[in-house]
DNA sequence: AATACGGGGAA
DNA sequence: TTCCCAGTATT
């Protein structure tokens, strides 16, 4: 791949160091003292959910569960109520399902190697390749969306990246990545960094971009994405009726009437079969169990 | 390669 | 309203 920049690949590195050392957020899950497991919790929480919405549920996890034998040792259906309102409730059950893993498999030690971590459920190439690099140092490439936006402008003068990860774009990664492993792990942490705080998705701030006159974006005057992403509804969604089921389950401990919990979430567009099929769905994800003679009640998995 | 899967906050 | 967020698993 043809990267043709303007200034060595060194420029990038040692600016963005830079930017970093004085520009990173404070995080928990970025502190010295911050366990493998706590970087873990933070990786899962922070799948398409931002850092601001995770802060509070990391401390809450942590502070409950301090290792994985901790959170193995309770009932799914506890990850998931606090889980709370994060959003895609199945990855507080895989995170359990992991944690499970990592008591009984790992002597409750967080796996070092990627290939270890990618054997565990919730965890895919984003995940494995995070934890190796931000728990334990080892300095693989790390690709998120952040990275990528950043990549795409910097390196490929492109708005946006393409909408799904391509082979091209995991080898520039691999490329434009410090040789040192000490700081292919700050490359990787600053990179991510810089999408989050300047090089957003929506409105950049490119005045404050350590990078502005060497990336390649700037430098091609800025054109603009040549697609238009496509965004997904949620208003009269399964995933909407989903979630207001399971939430309801969350709120109330122990376990309720099937007819109890399908009355309590009122949608004038959800009429009562489509109500049922969503449970059964939950259902069949693991997400609700239901209990009695005649499964004729619902709660969190016990 | 497409699609399902939550939820909230900013523009 | 629309778009975005440290993605993963399934089809």
């Amino acid at each position: 791949m043809p990267l043709n920049l303007p200034v060595e690949l060194s420029e990038y590195h040692e600016r963005l160091a830079e930017w970093f050392d004085h520009n990173a957020r404070s995080l928990p899950w970025r502190e010295a003292d911050c366990s493998p497991w706590g970087v873990m919790v933070s990786e899962f929480m922070l799948q398409q959910t931002p850092v601001v919405r995770v802060l509070p549920r990391w401390y809450e996890w942590l502070e409950r569960w301090p290792t994985p034998a901790d959170l193995a040792a309770e009932p799914a259906g506890e990850a998931i109520r606090a889980w709370g309102r994060l959003g895609y409730p199945r990855r507080a059950l895989r995170l359990h399902a992991a944690a499970t893993t990592i008591a009984t498999e790992y002597a409750n030690e967080v796996p070092r190697t990627e290939e270890e971590l990618l054997a565990l459920p919730g965890v895919g190439a984003y995940t494995a390749a995070a934890i190796a690099s931000f728990a334990y140092d080892v300095p693989t490439t790390v690709i998120d969306t952040n990275i990528r936006r950043v990549h795409a402008r910097a390196f490929a003068g492109m708005a946006l990246p393409e909408p799904s990860l391509t082979k091209a774009e995991r080898e520039r990664a691999e490329l434009v990545k410090p040789t040192d492993p000490e700081l292919a792990n700050q490359w990787n942490a600053a990179t991510m960094e810089l999408g989050a705080l300047v090089c957003t998705a929506r409105k950049p701030a490119c005045d404050a971009c350590p990078l502005l006159d060497i990336c390649a974006w700037q430098l091609t005057g800025c054109p603009e994405p040549h697609y238009t992403p496509k965004g997904h509804p949620w208003h009269g969604t399964d995933r909407q009726l989903r979630g207001a089921l399971v939430q309801t389950l969350r709120e109330e401990h122990g376990c309720l009437p099937v007819t109890e919990l399908l009355g309590a979430v009122d949608f004038a567009w959800a009429d009562h079969d489509r109500k049922v099929q969503c449970l059964n769905g939950l259902v069949a994800d693991g997400l609700v169990e239901l209990t009695g003679e005649n499964l004729e009640r619902a709660q969190l998995p016990s």
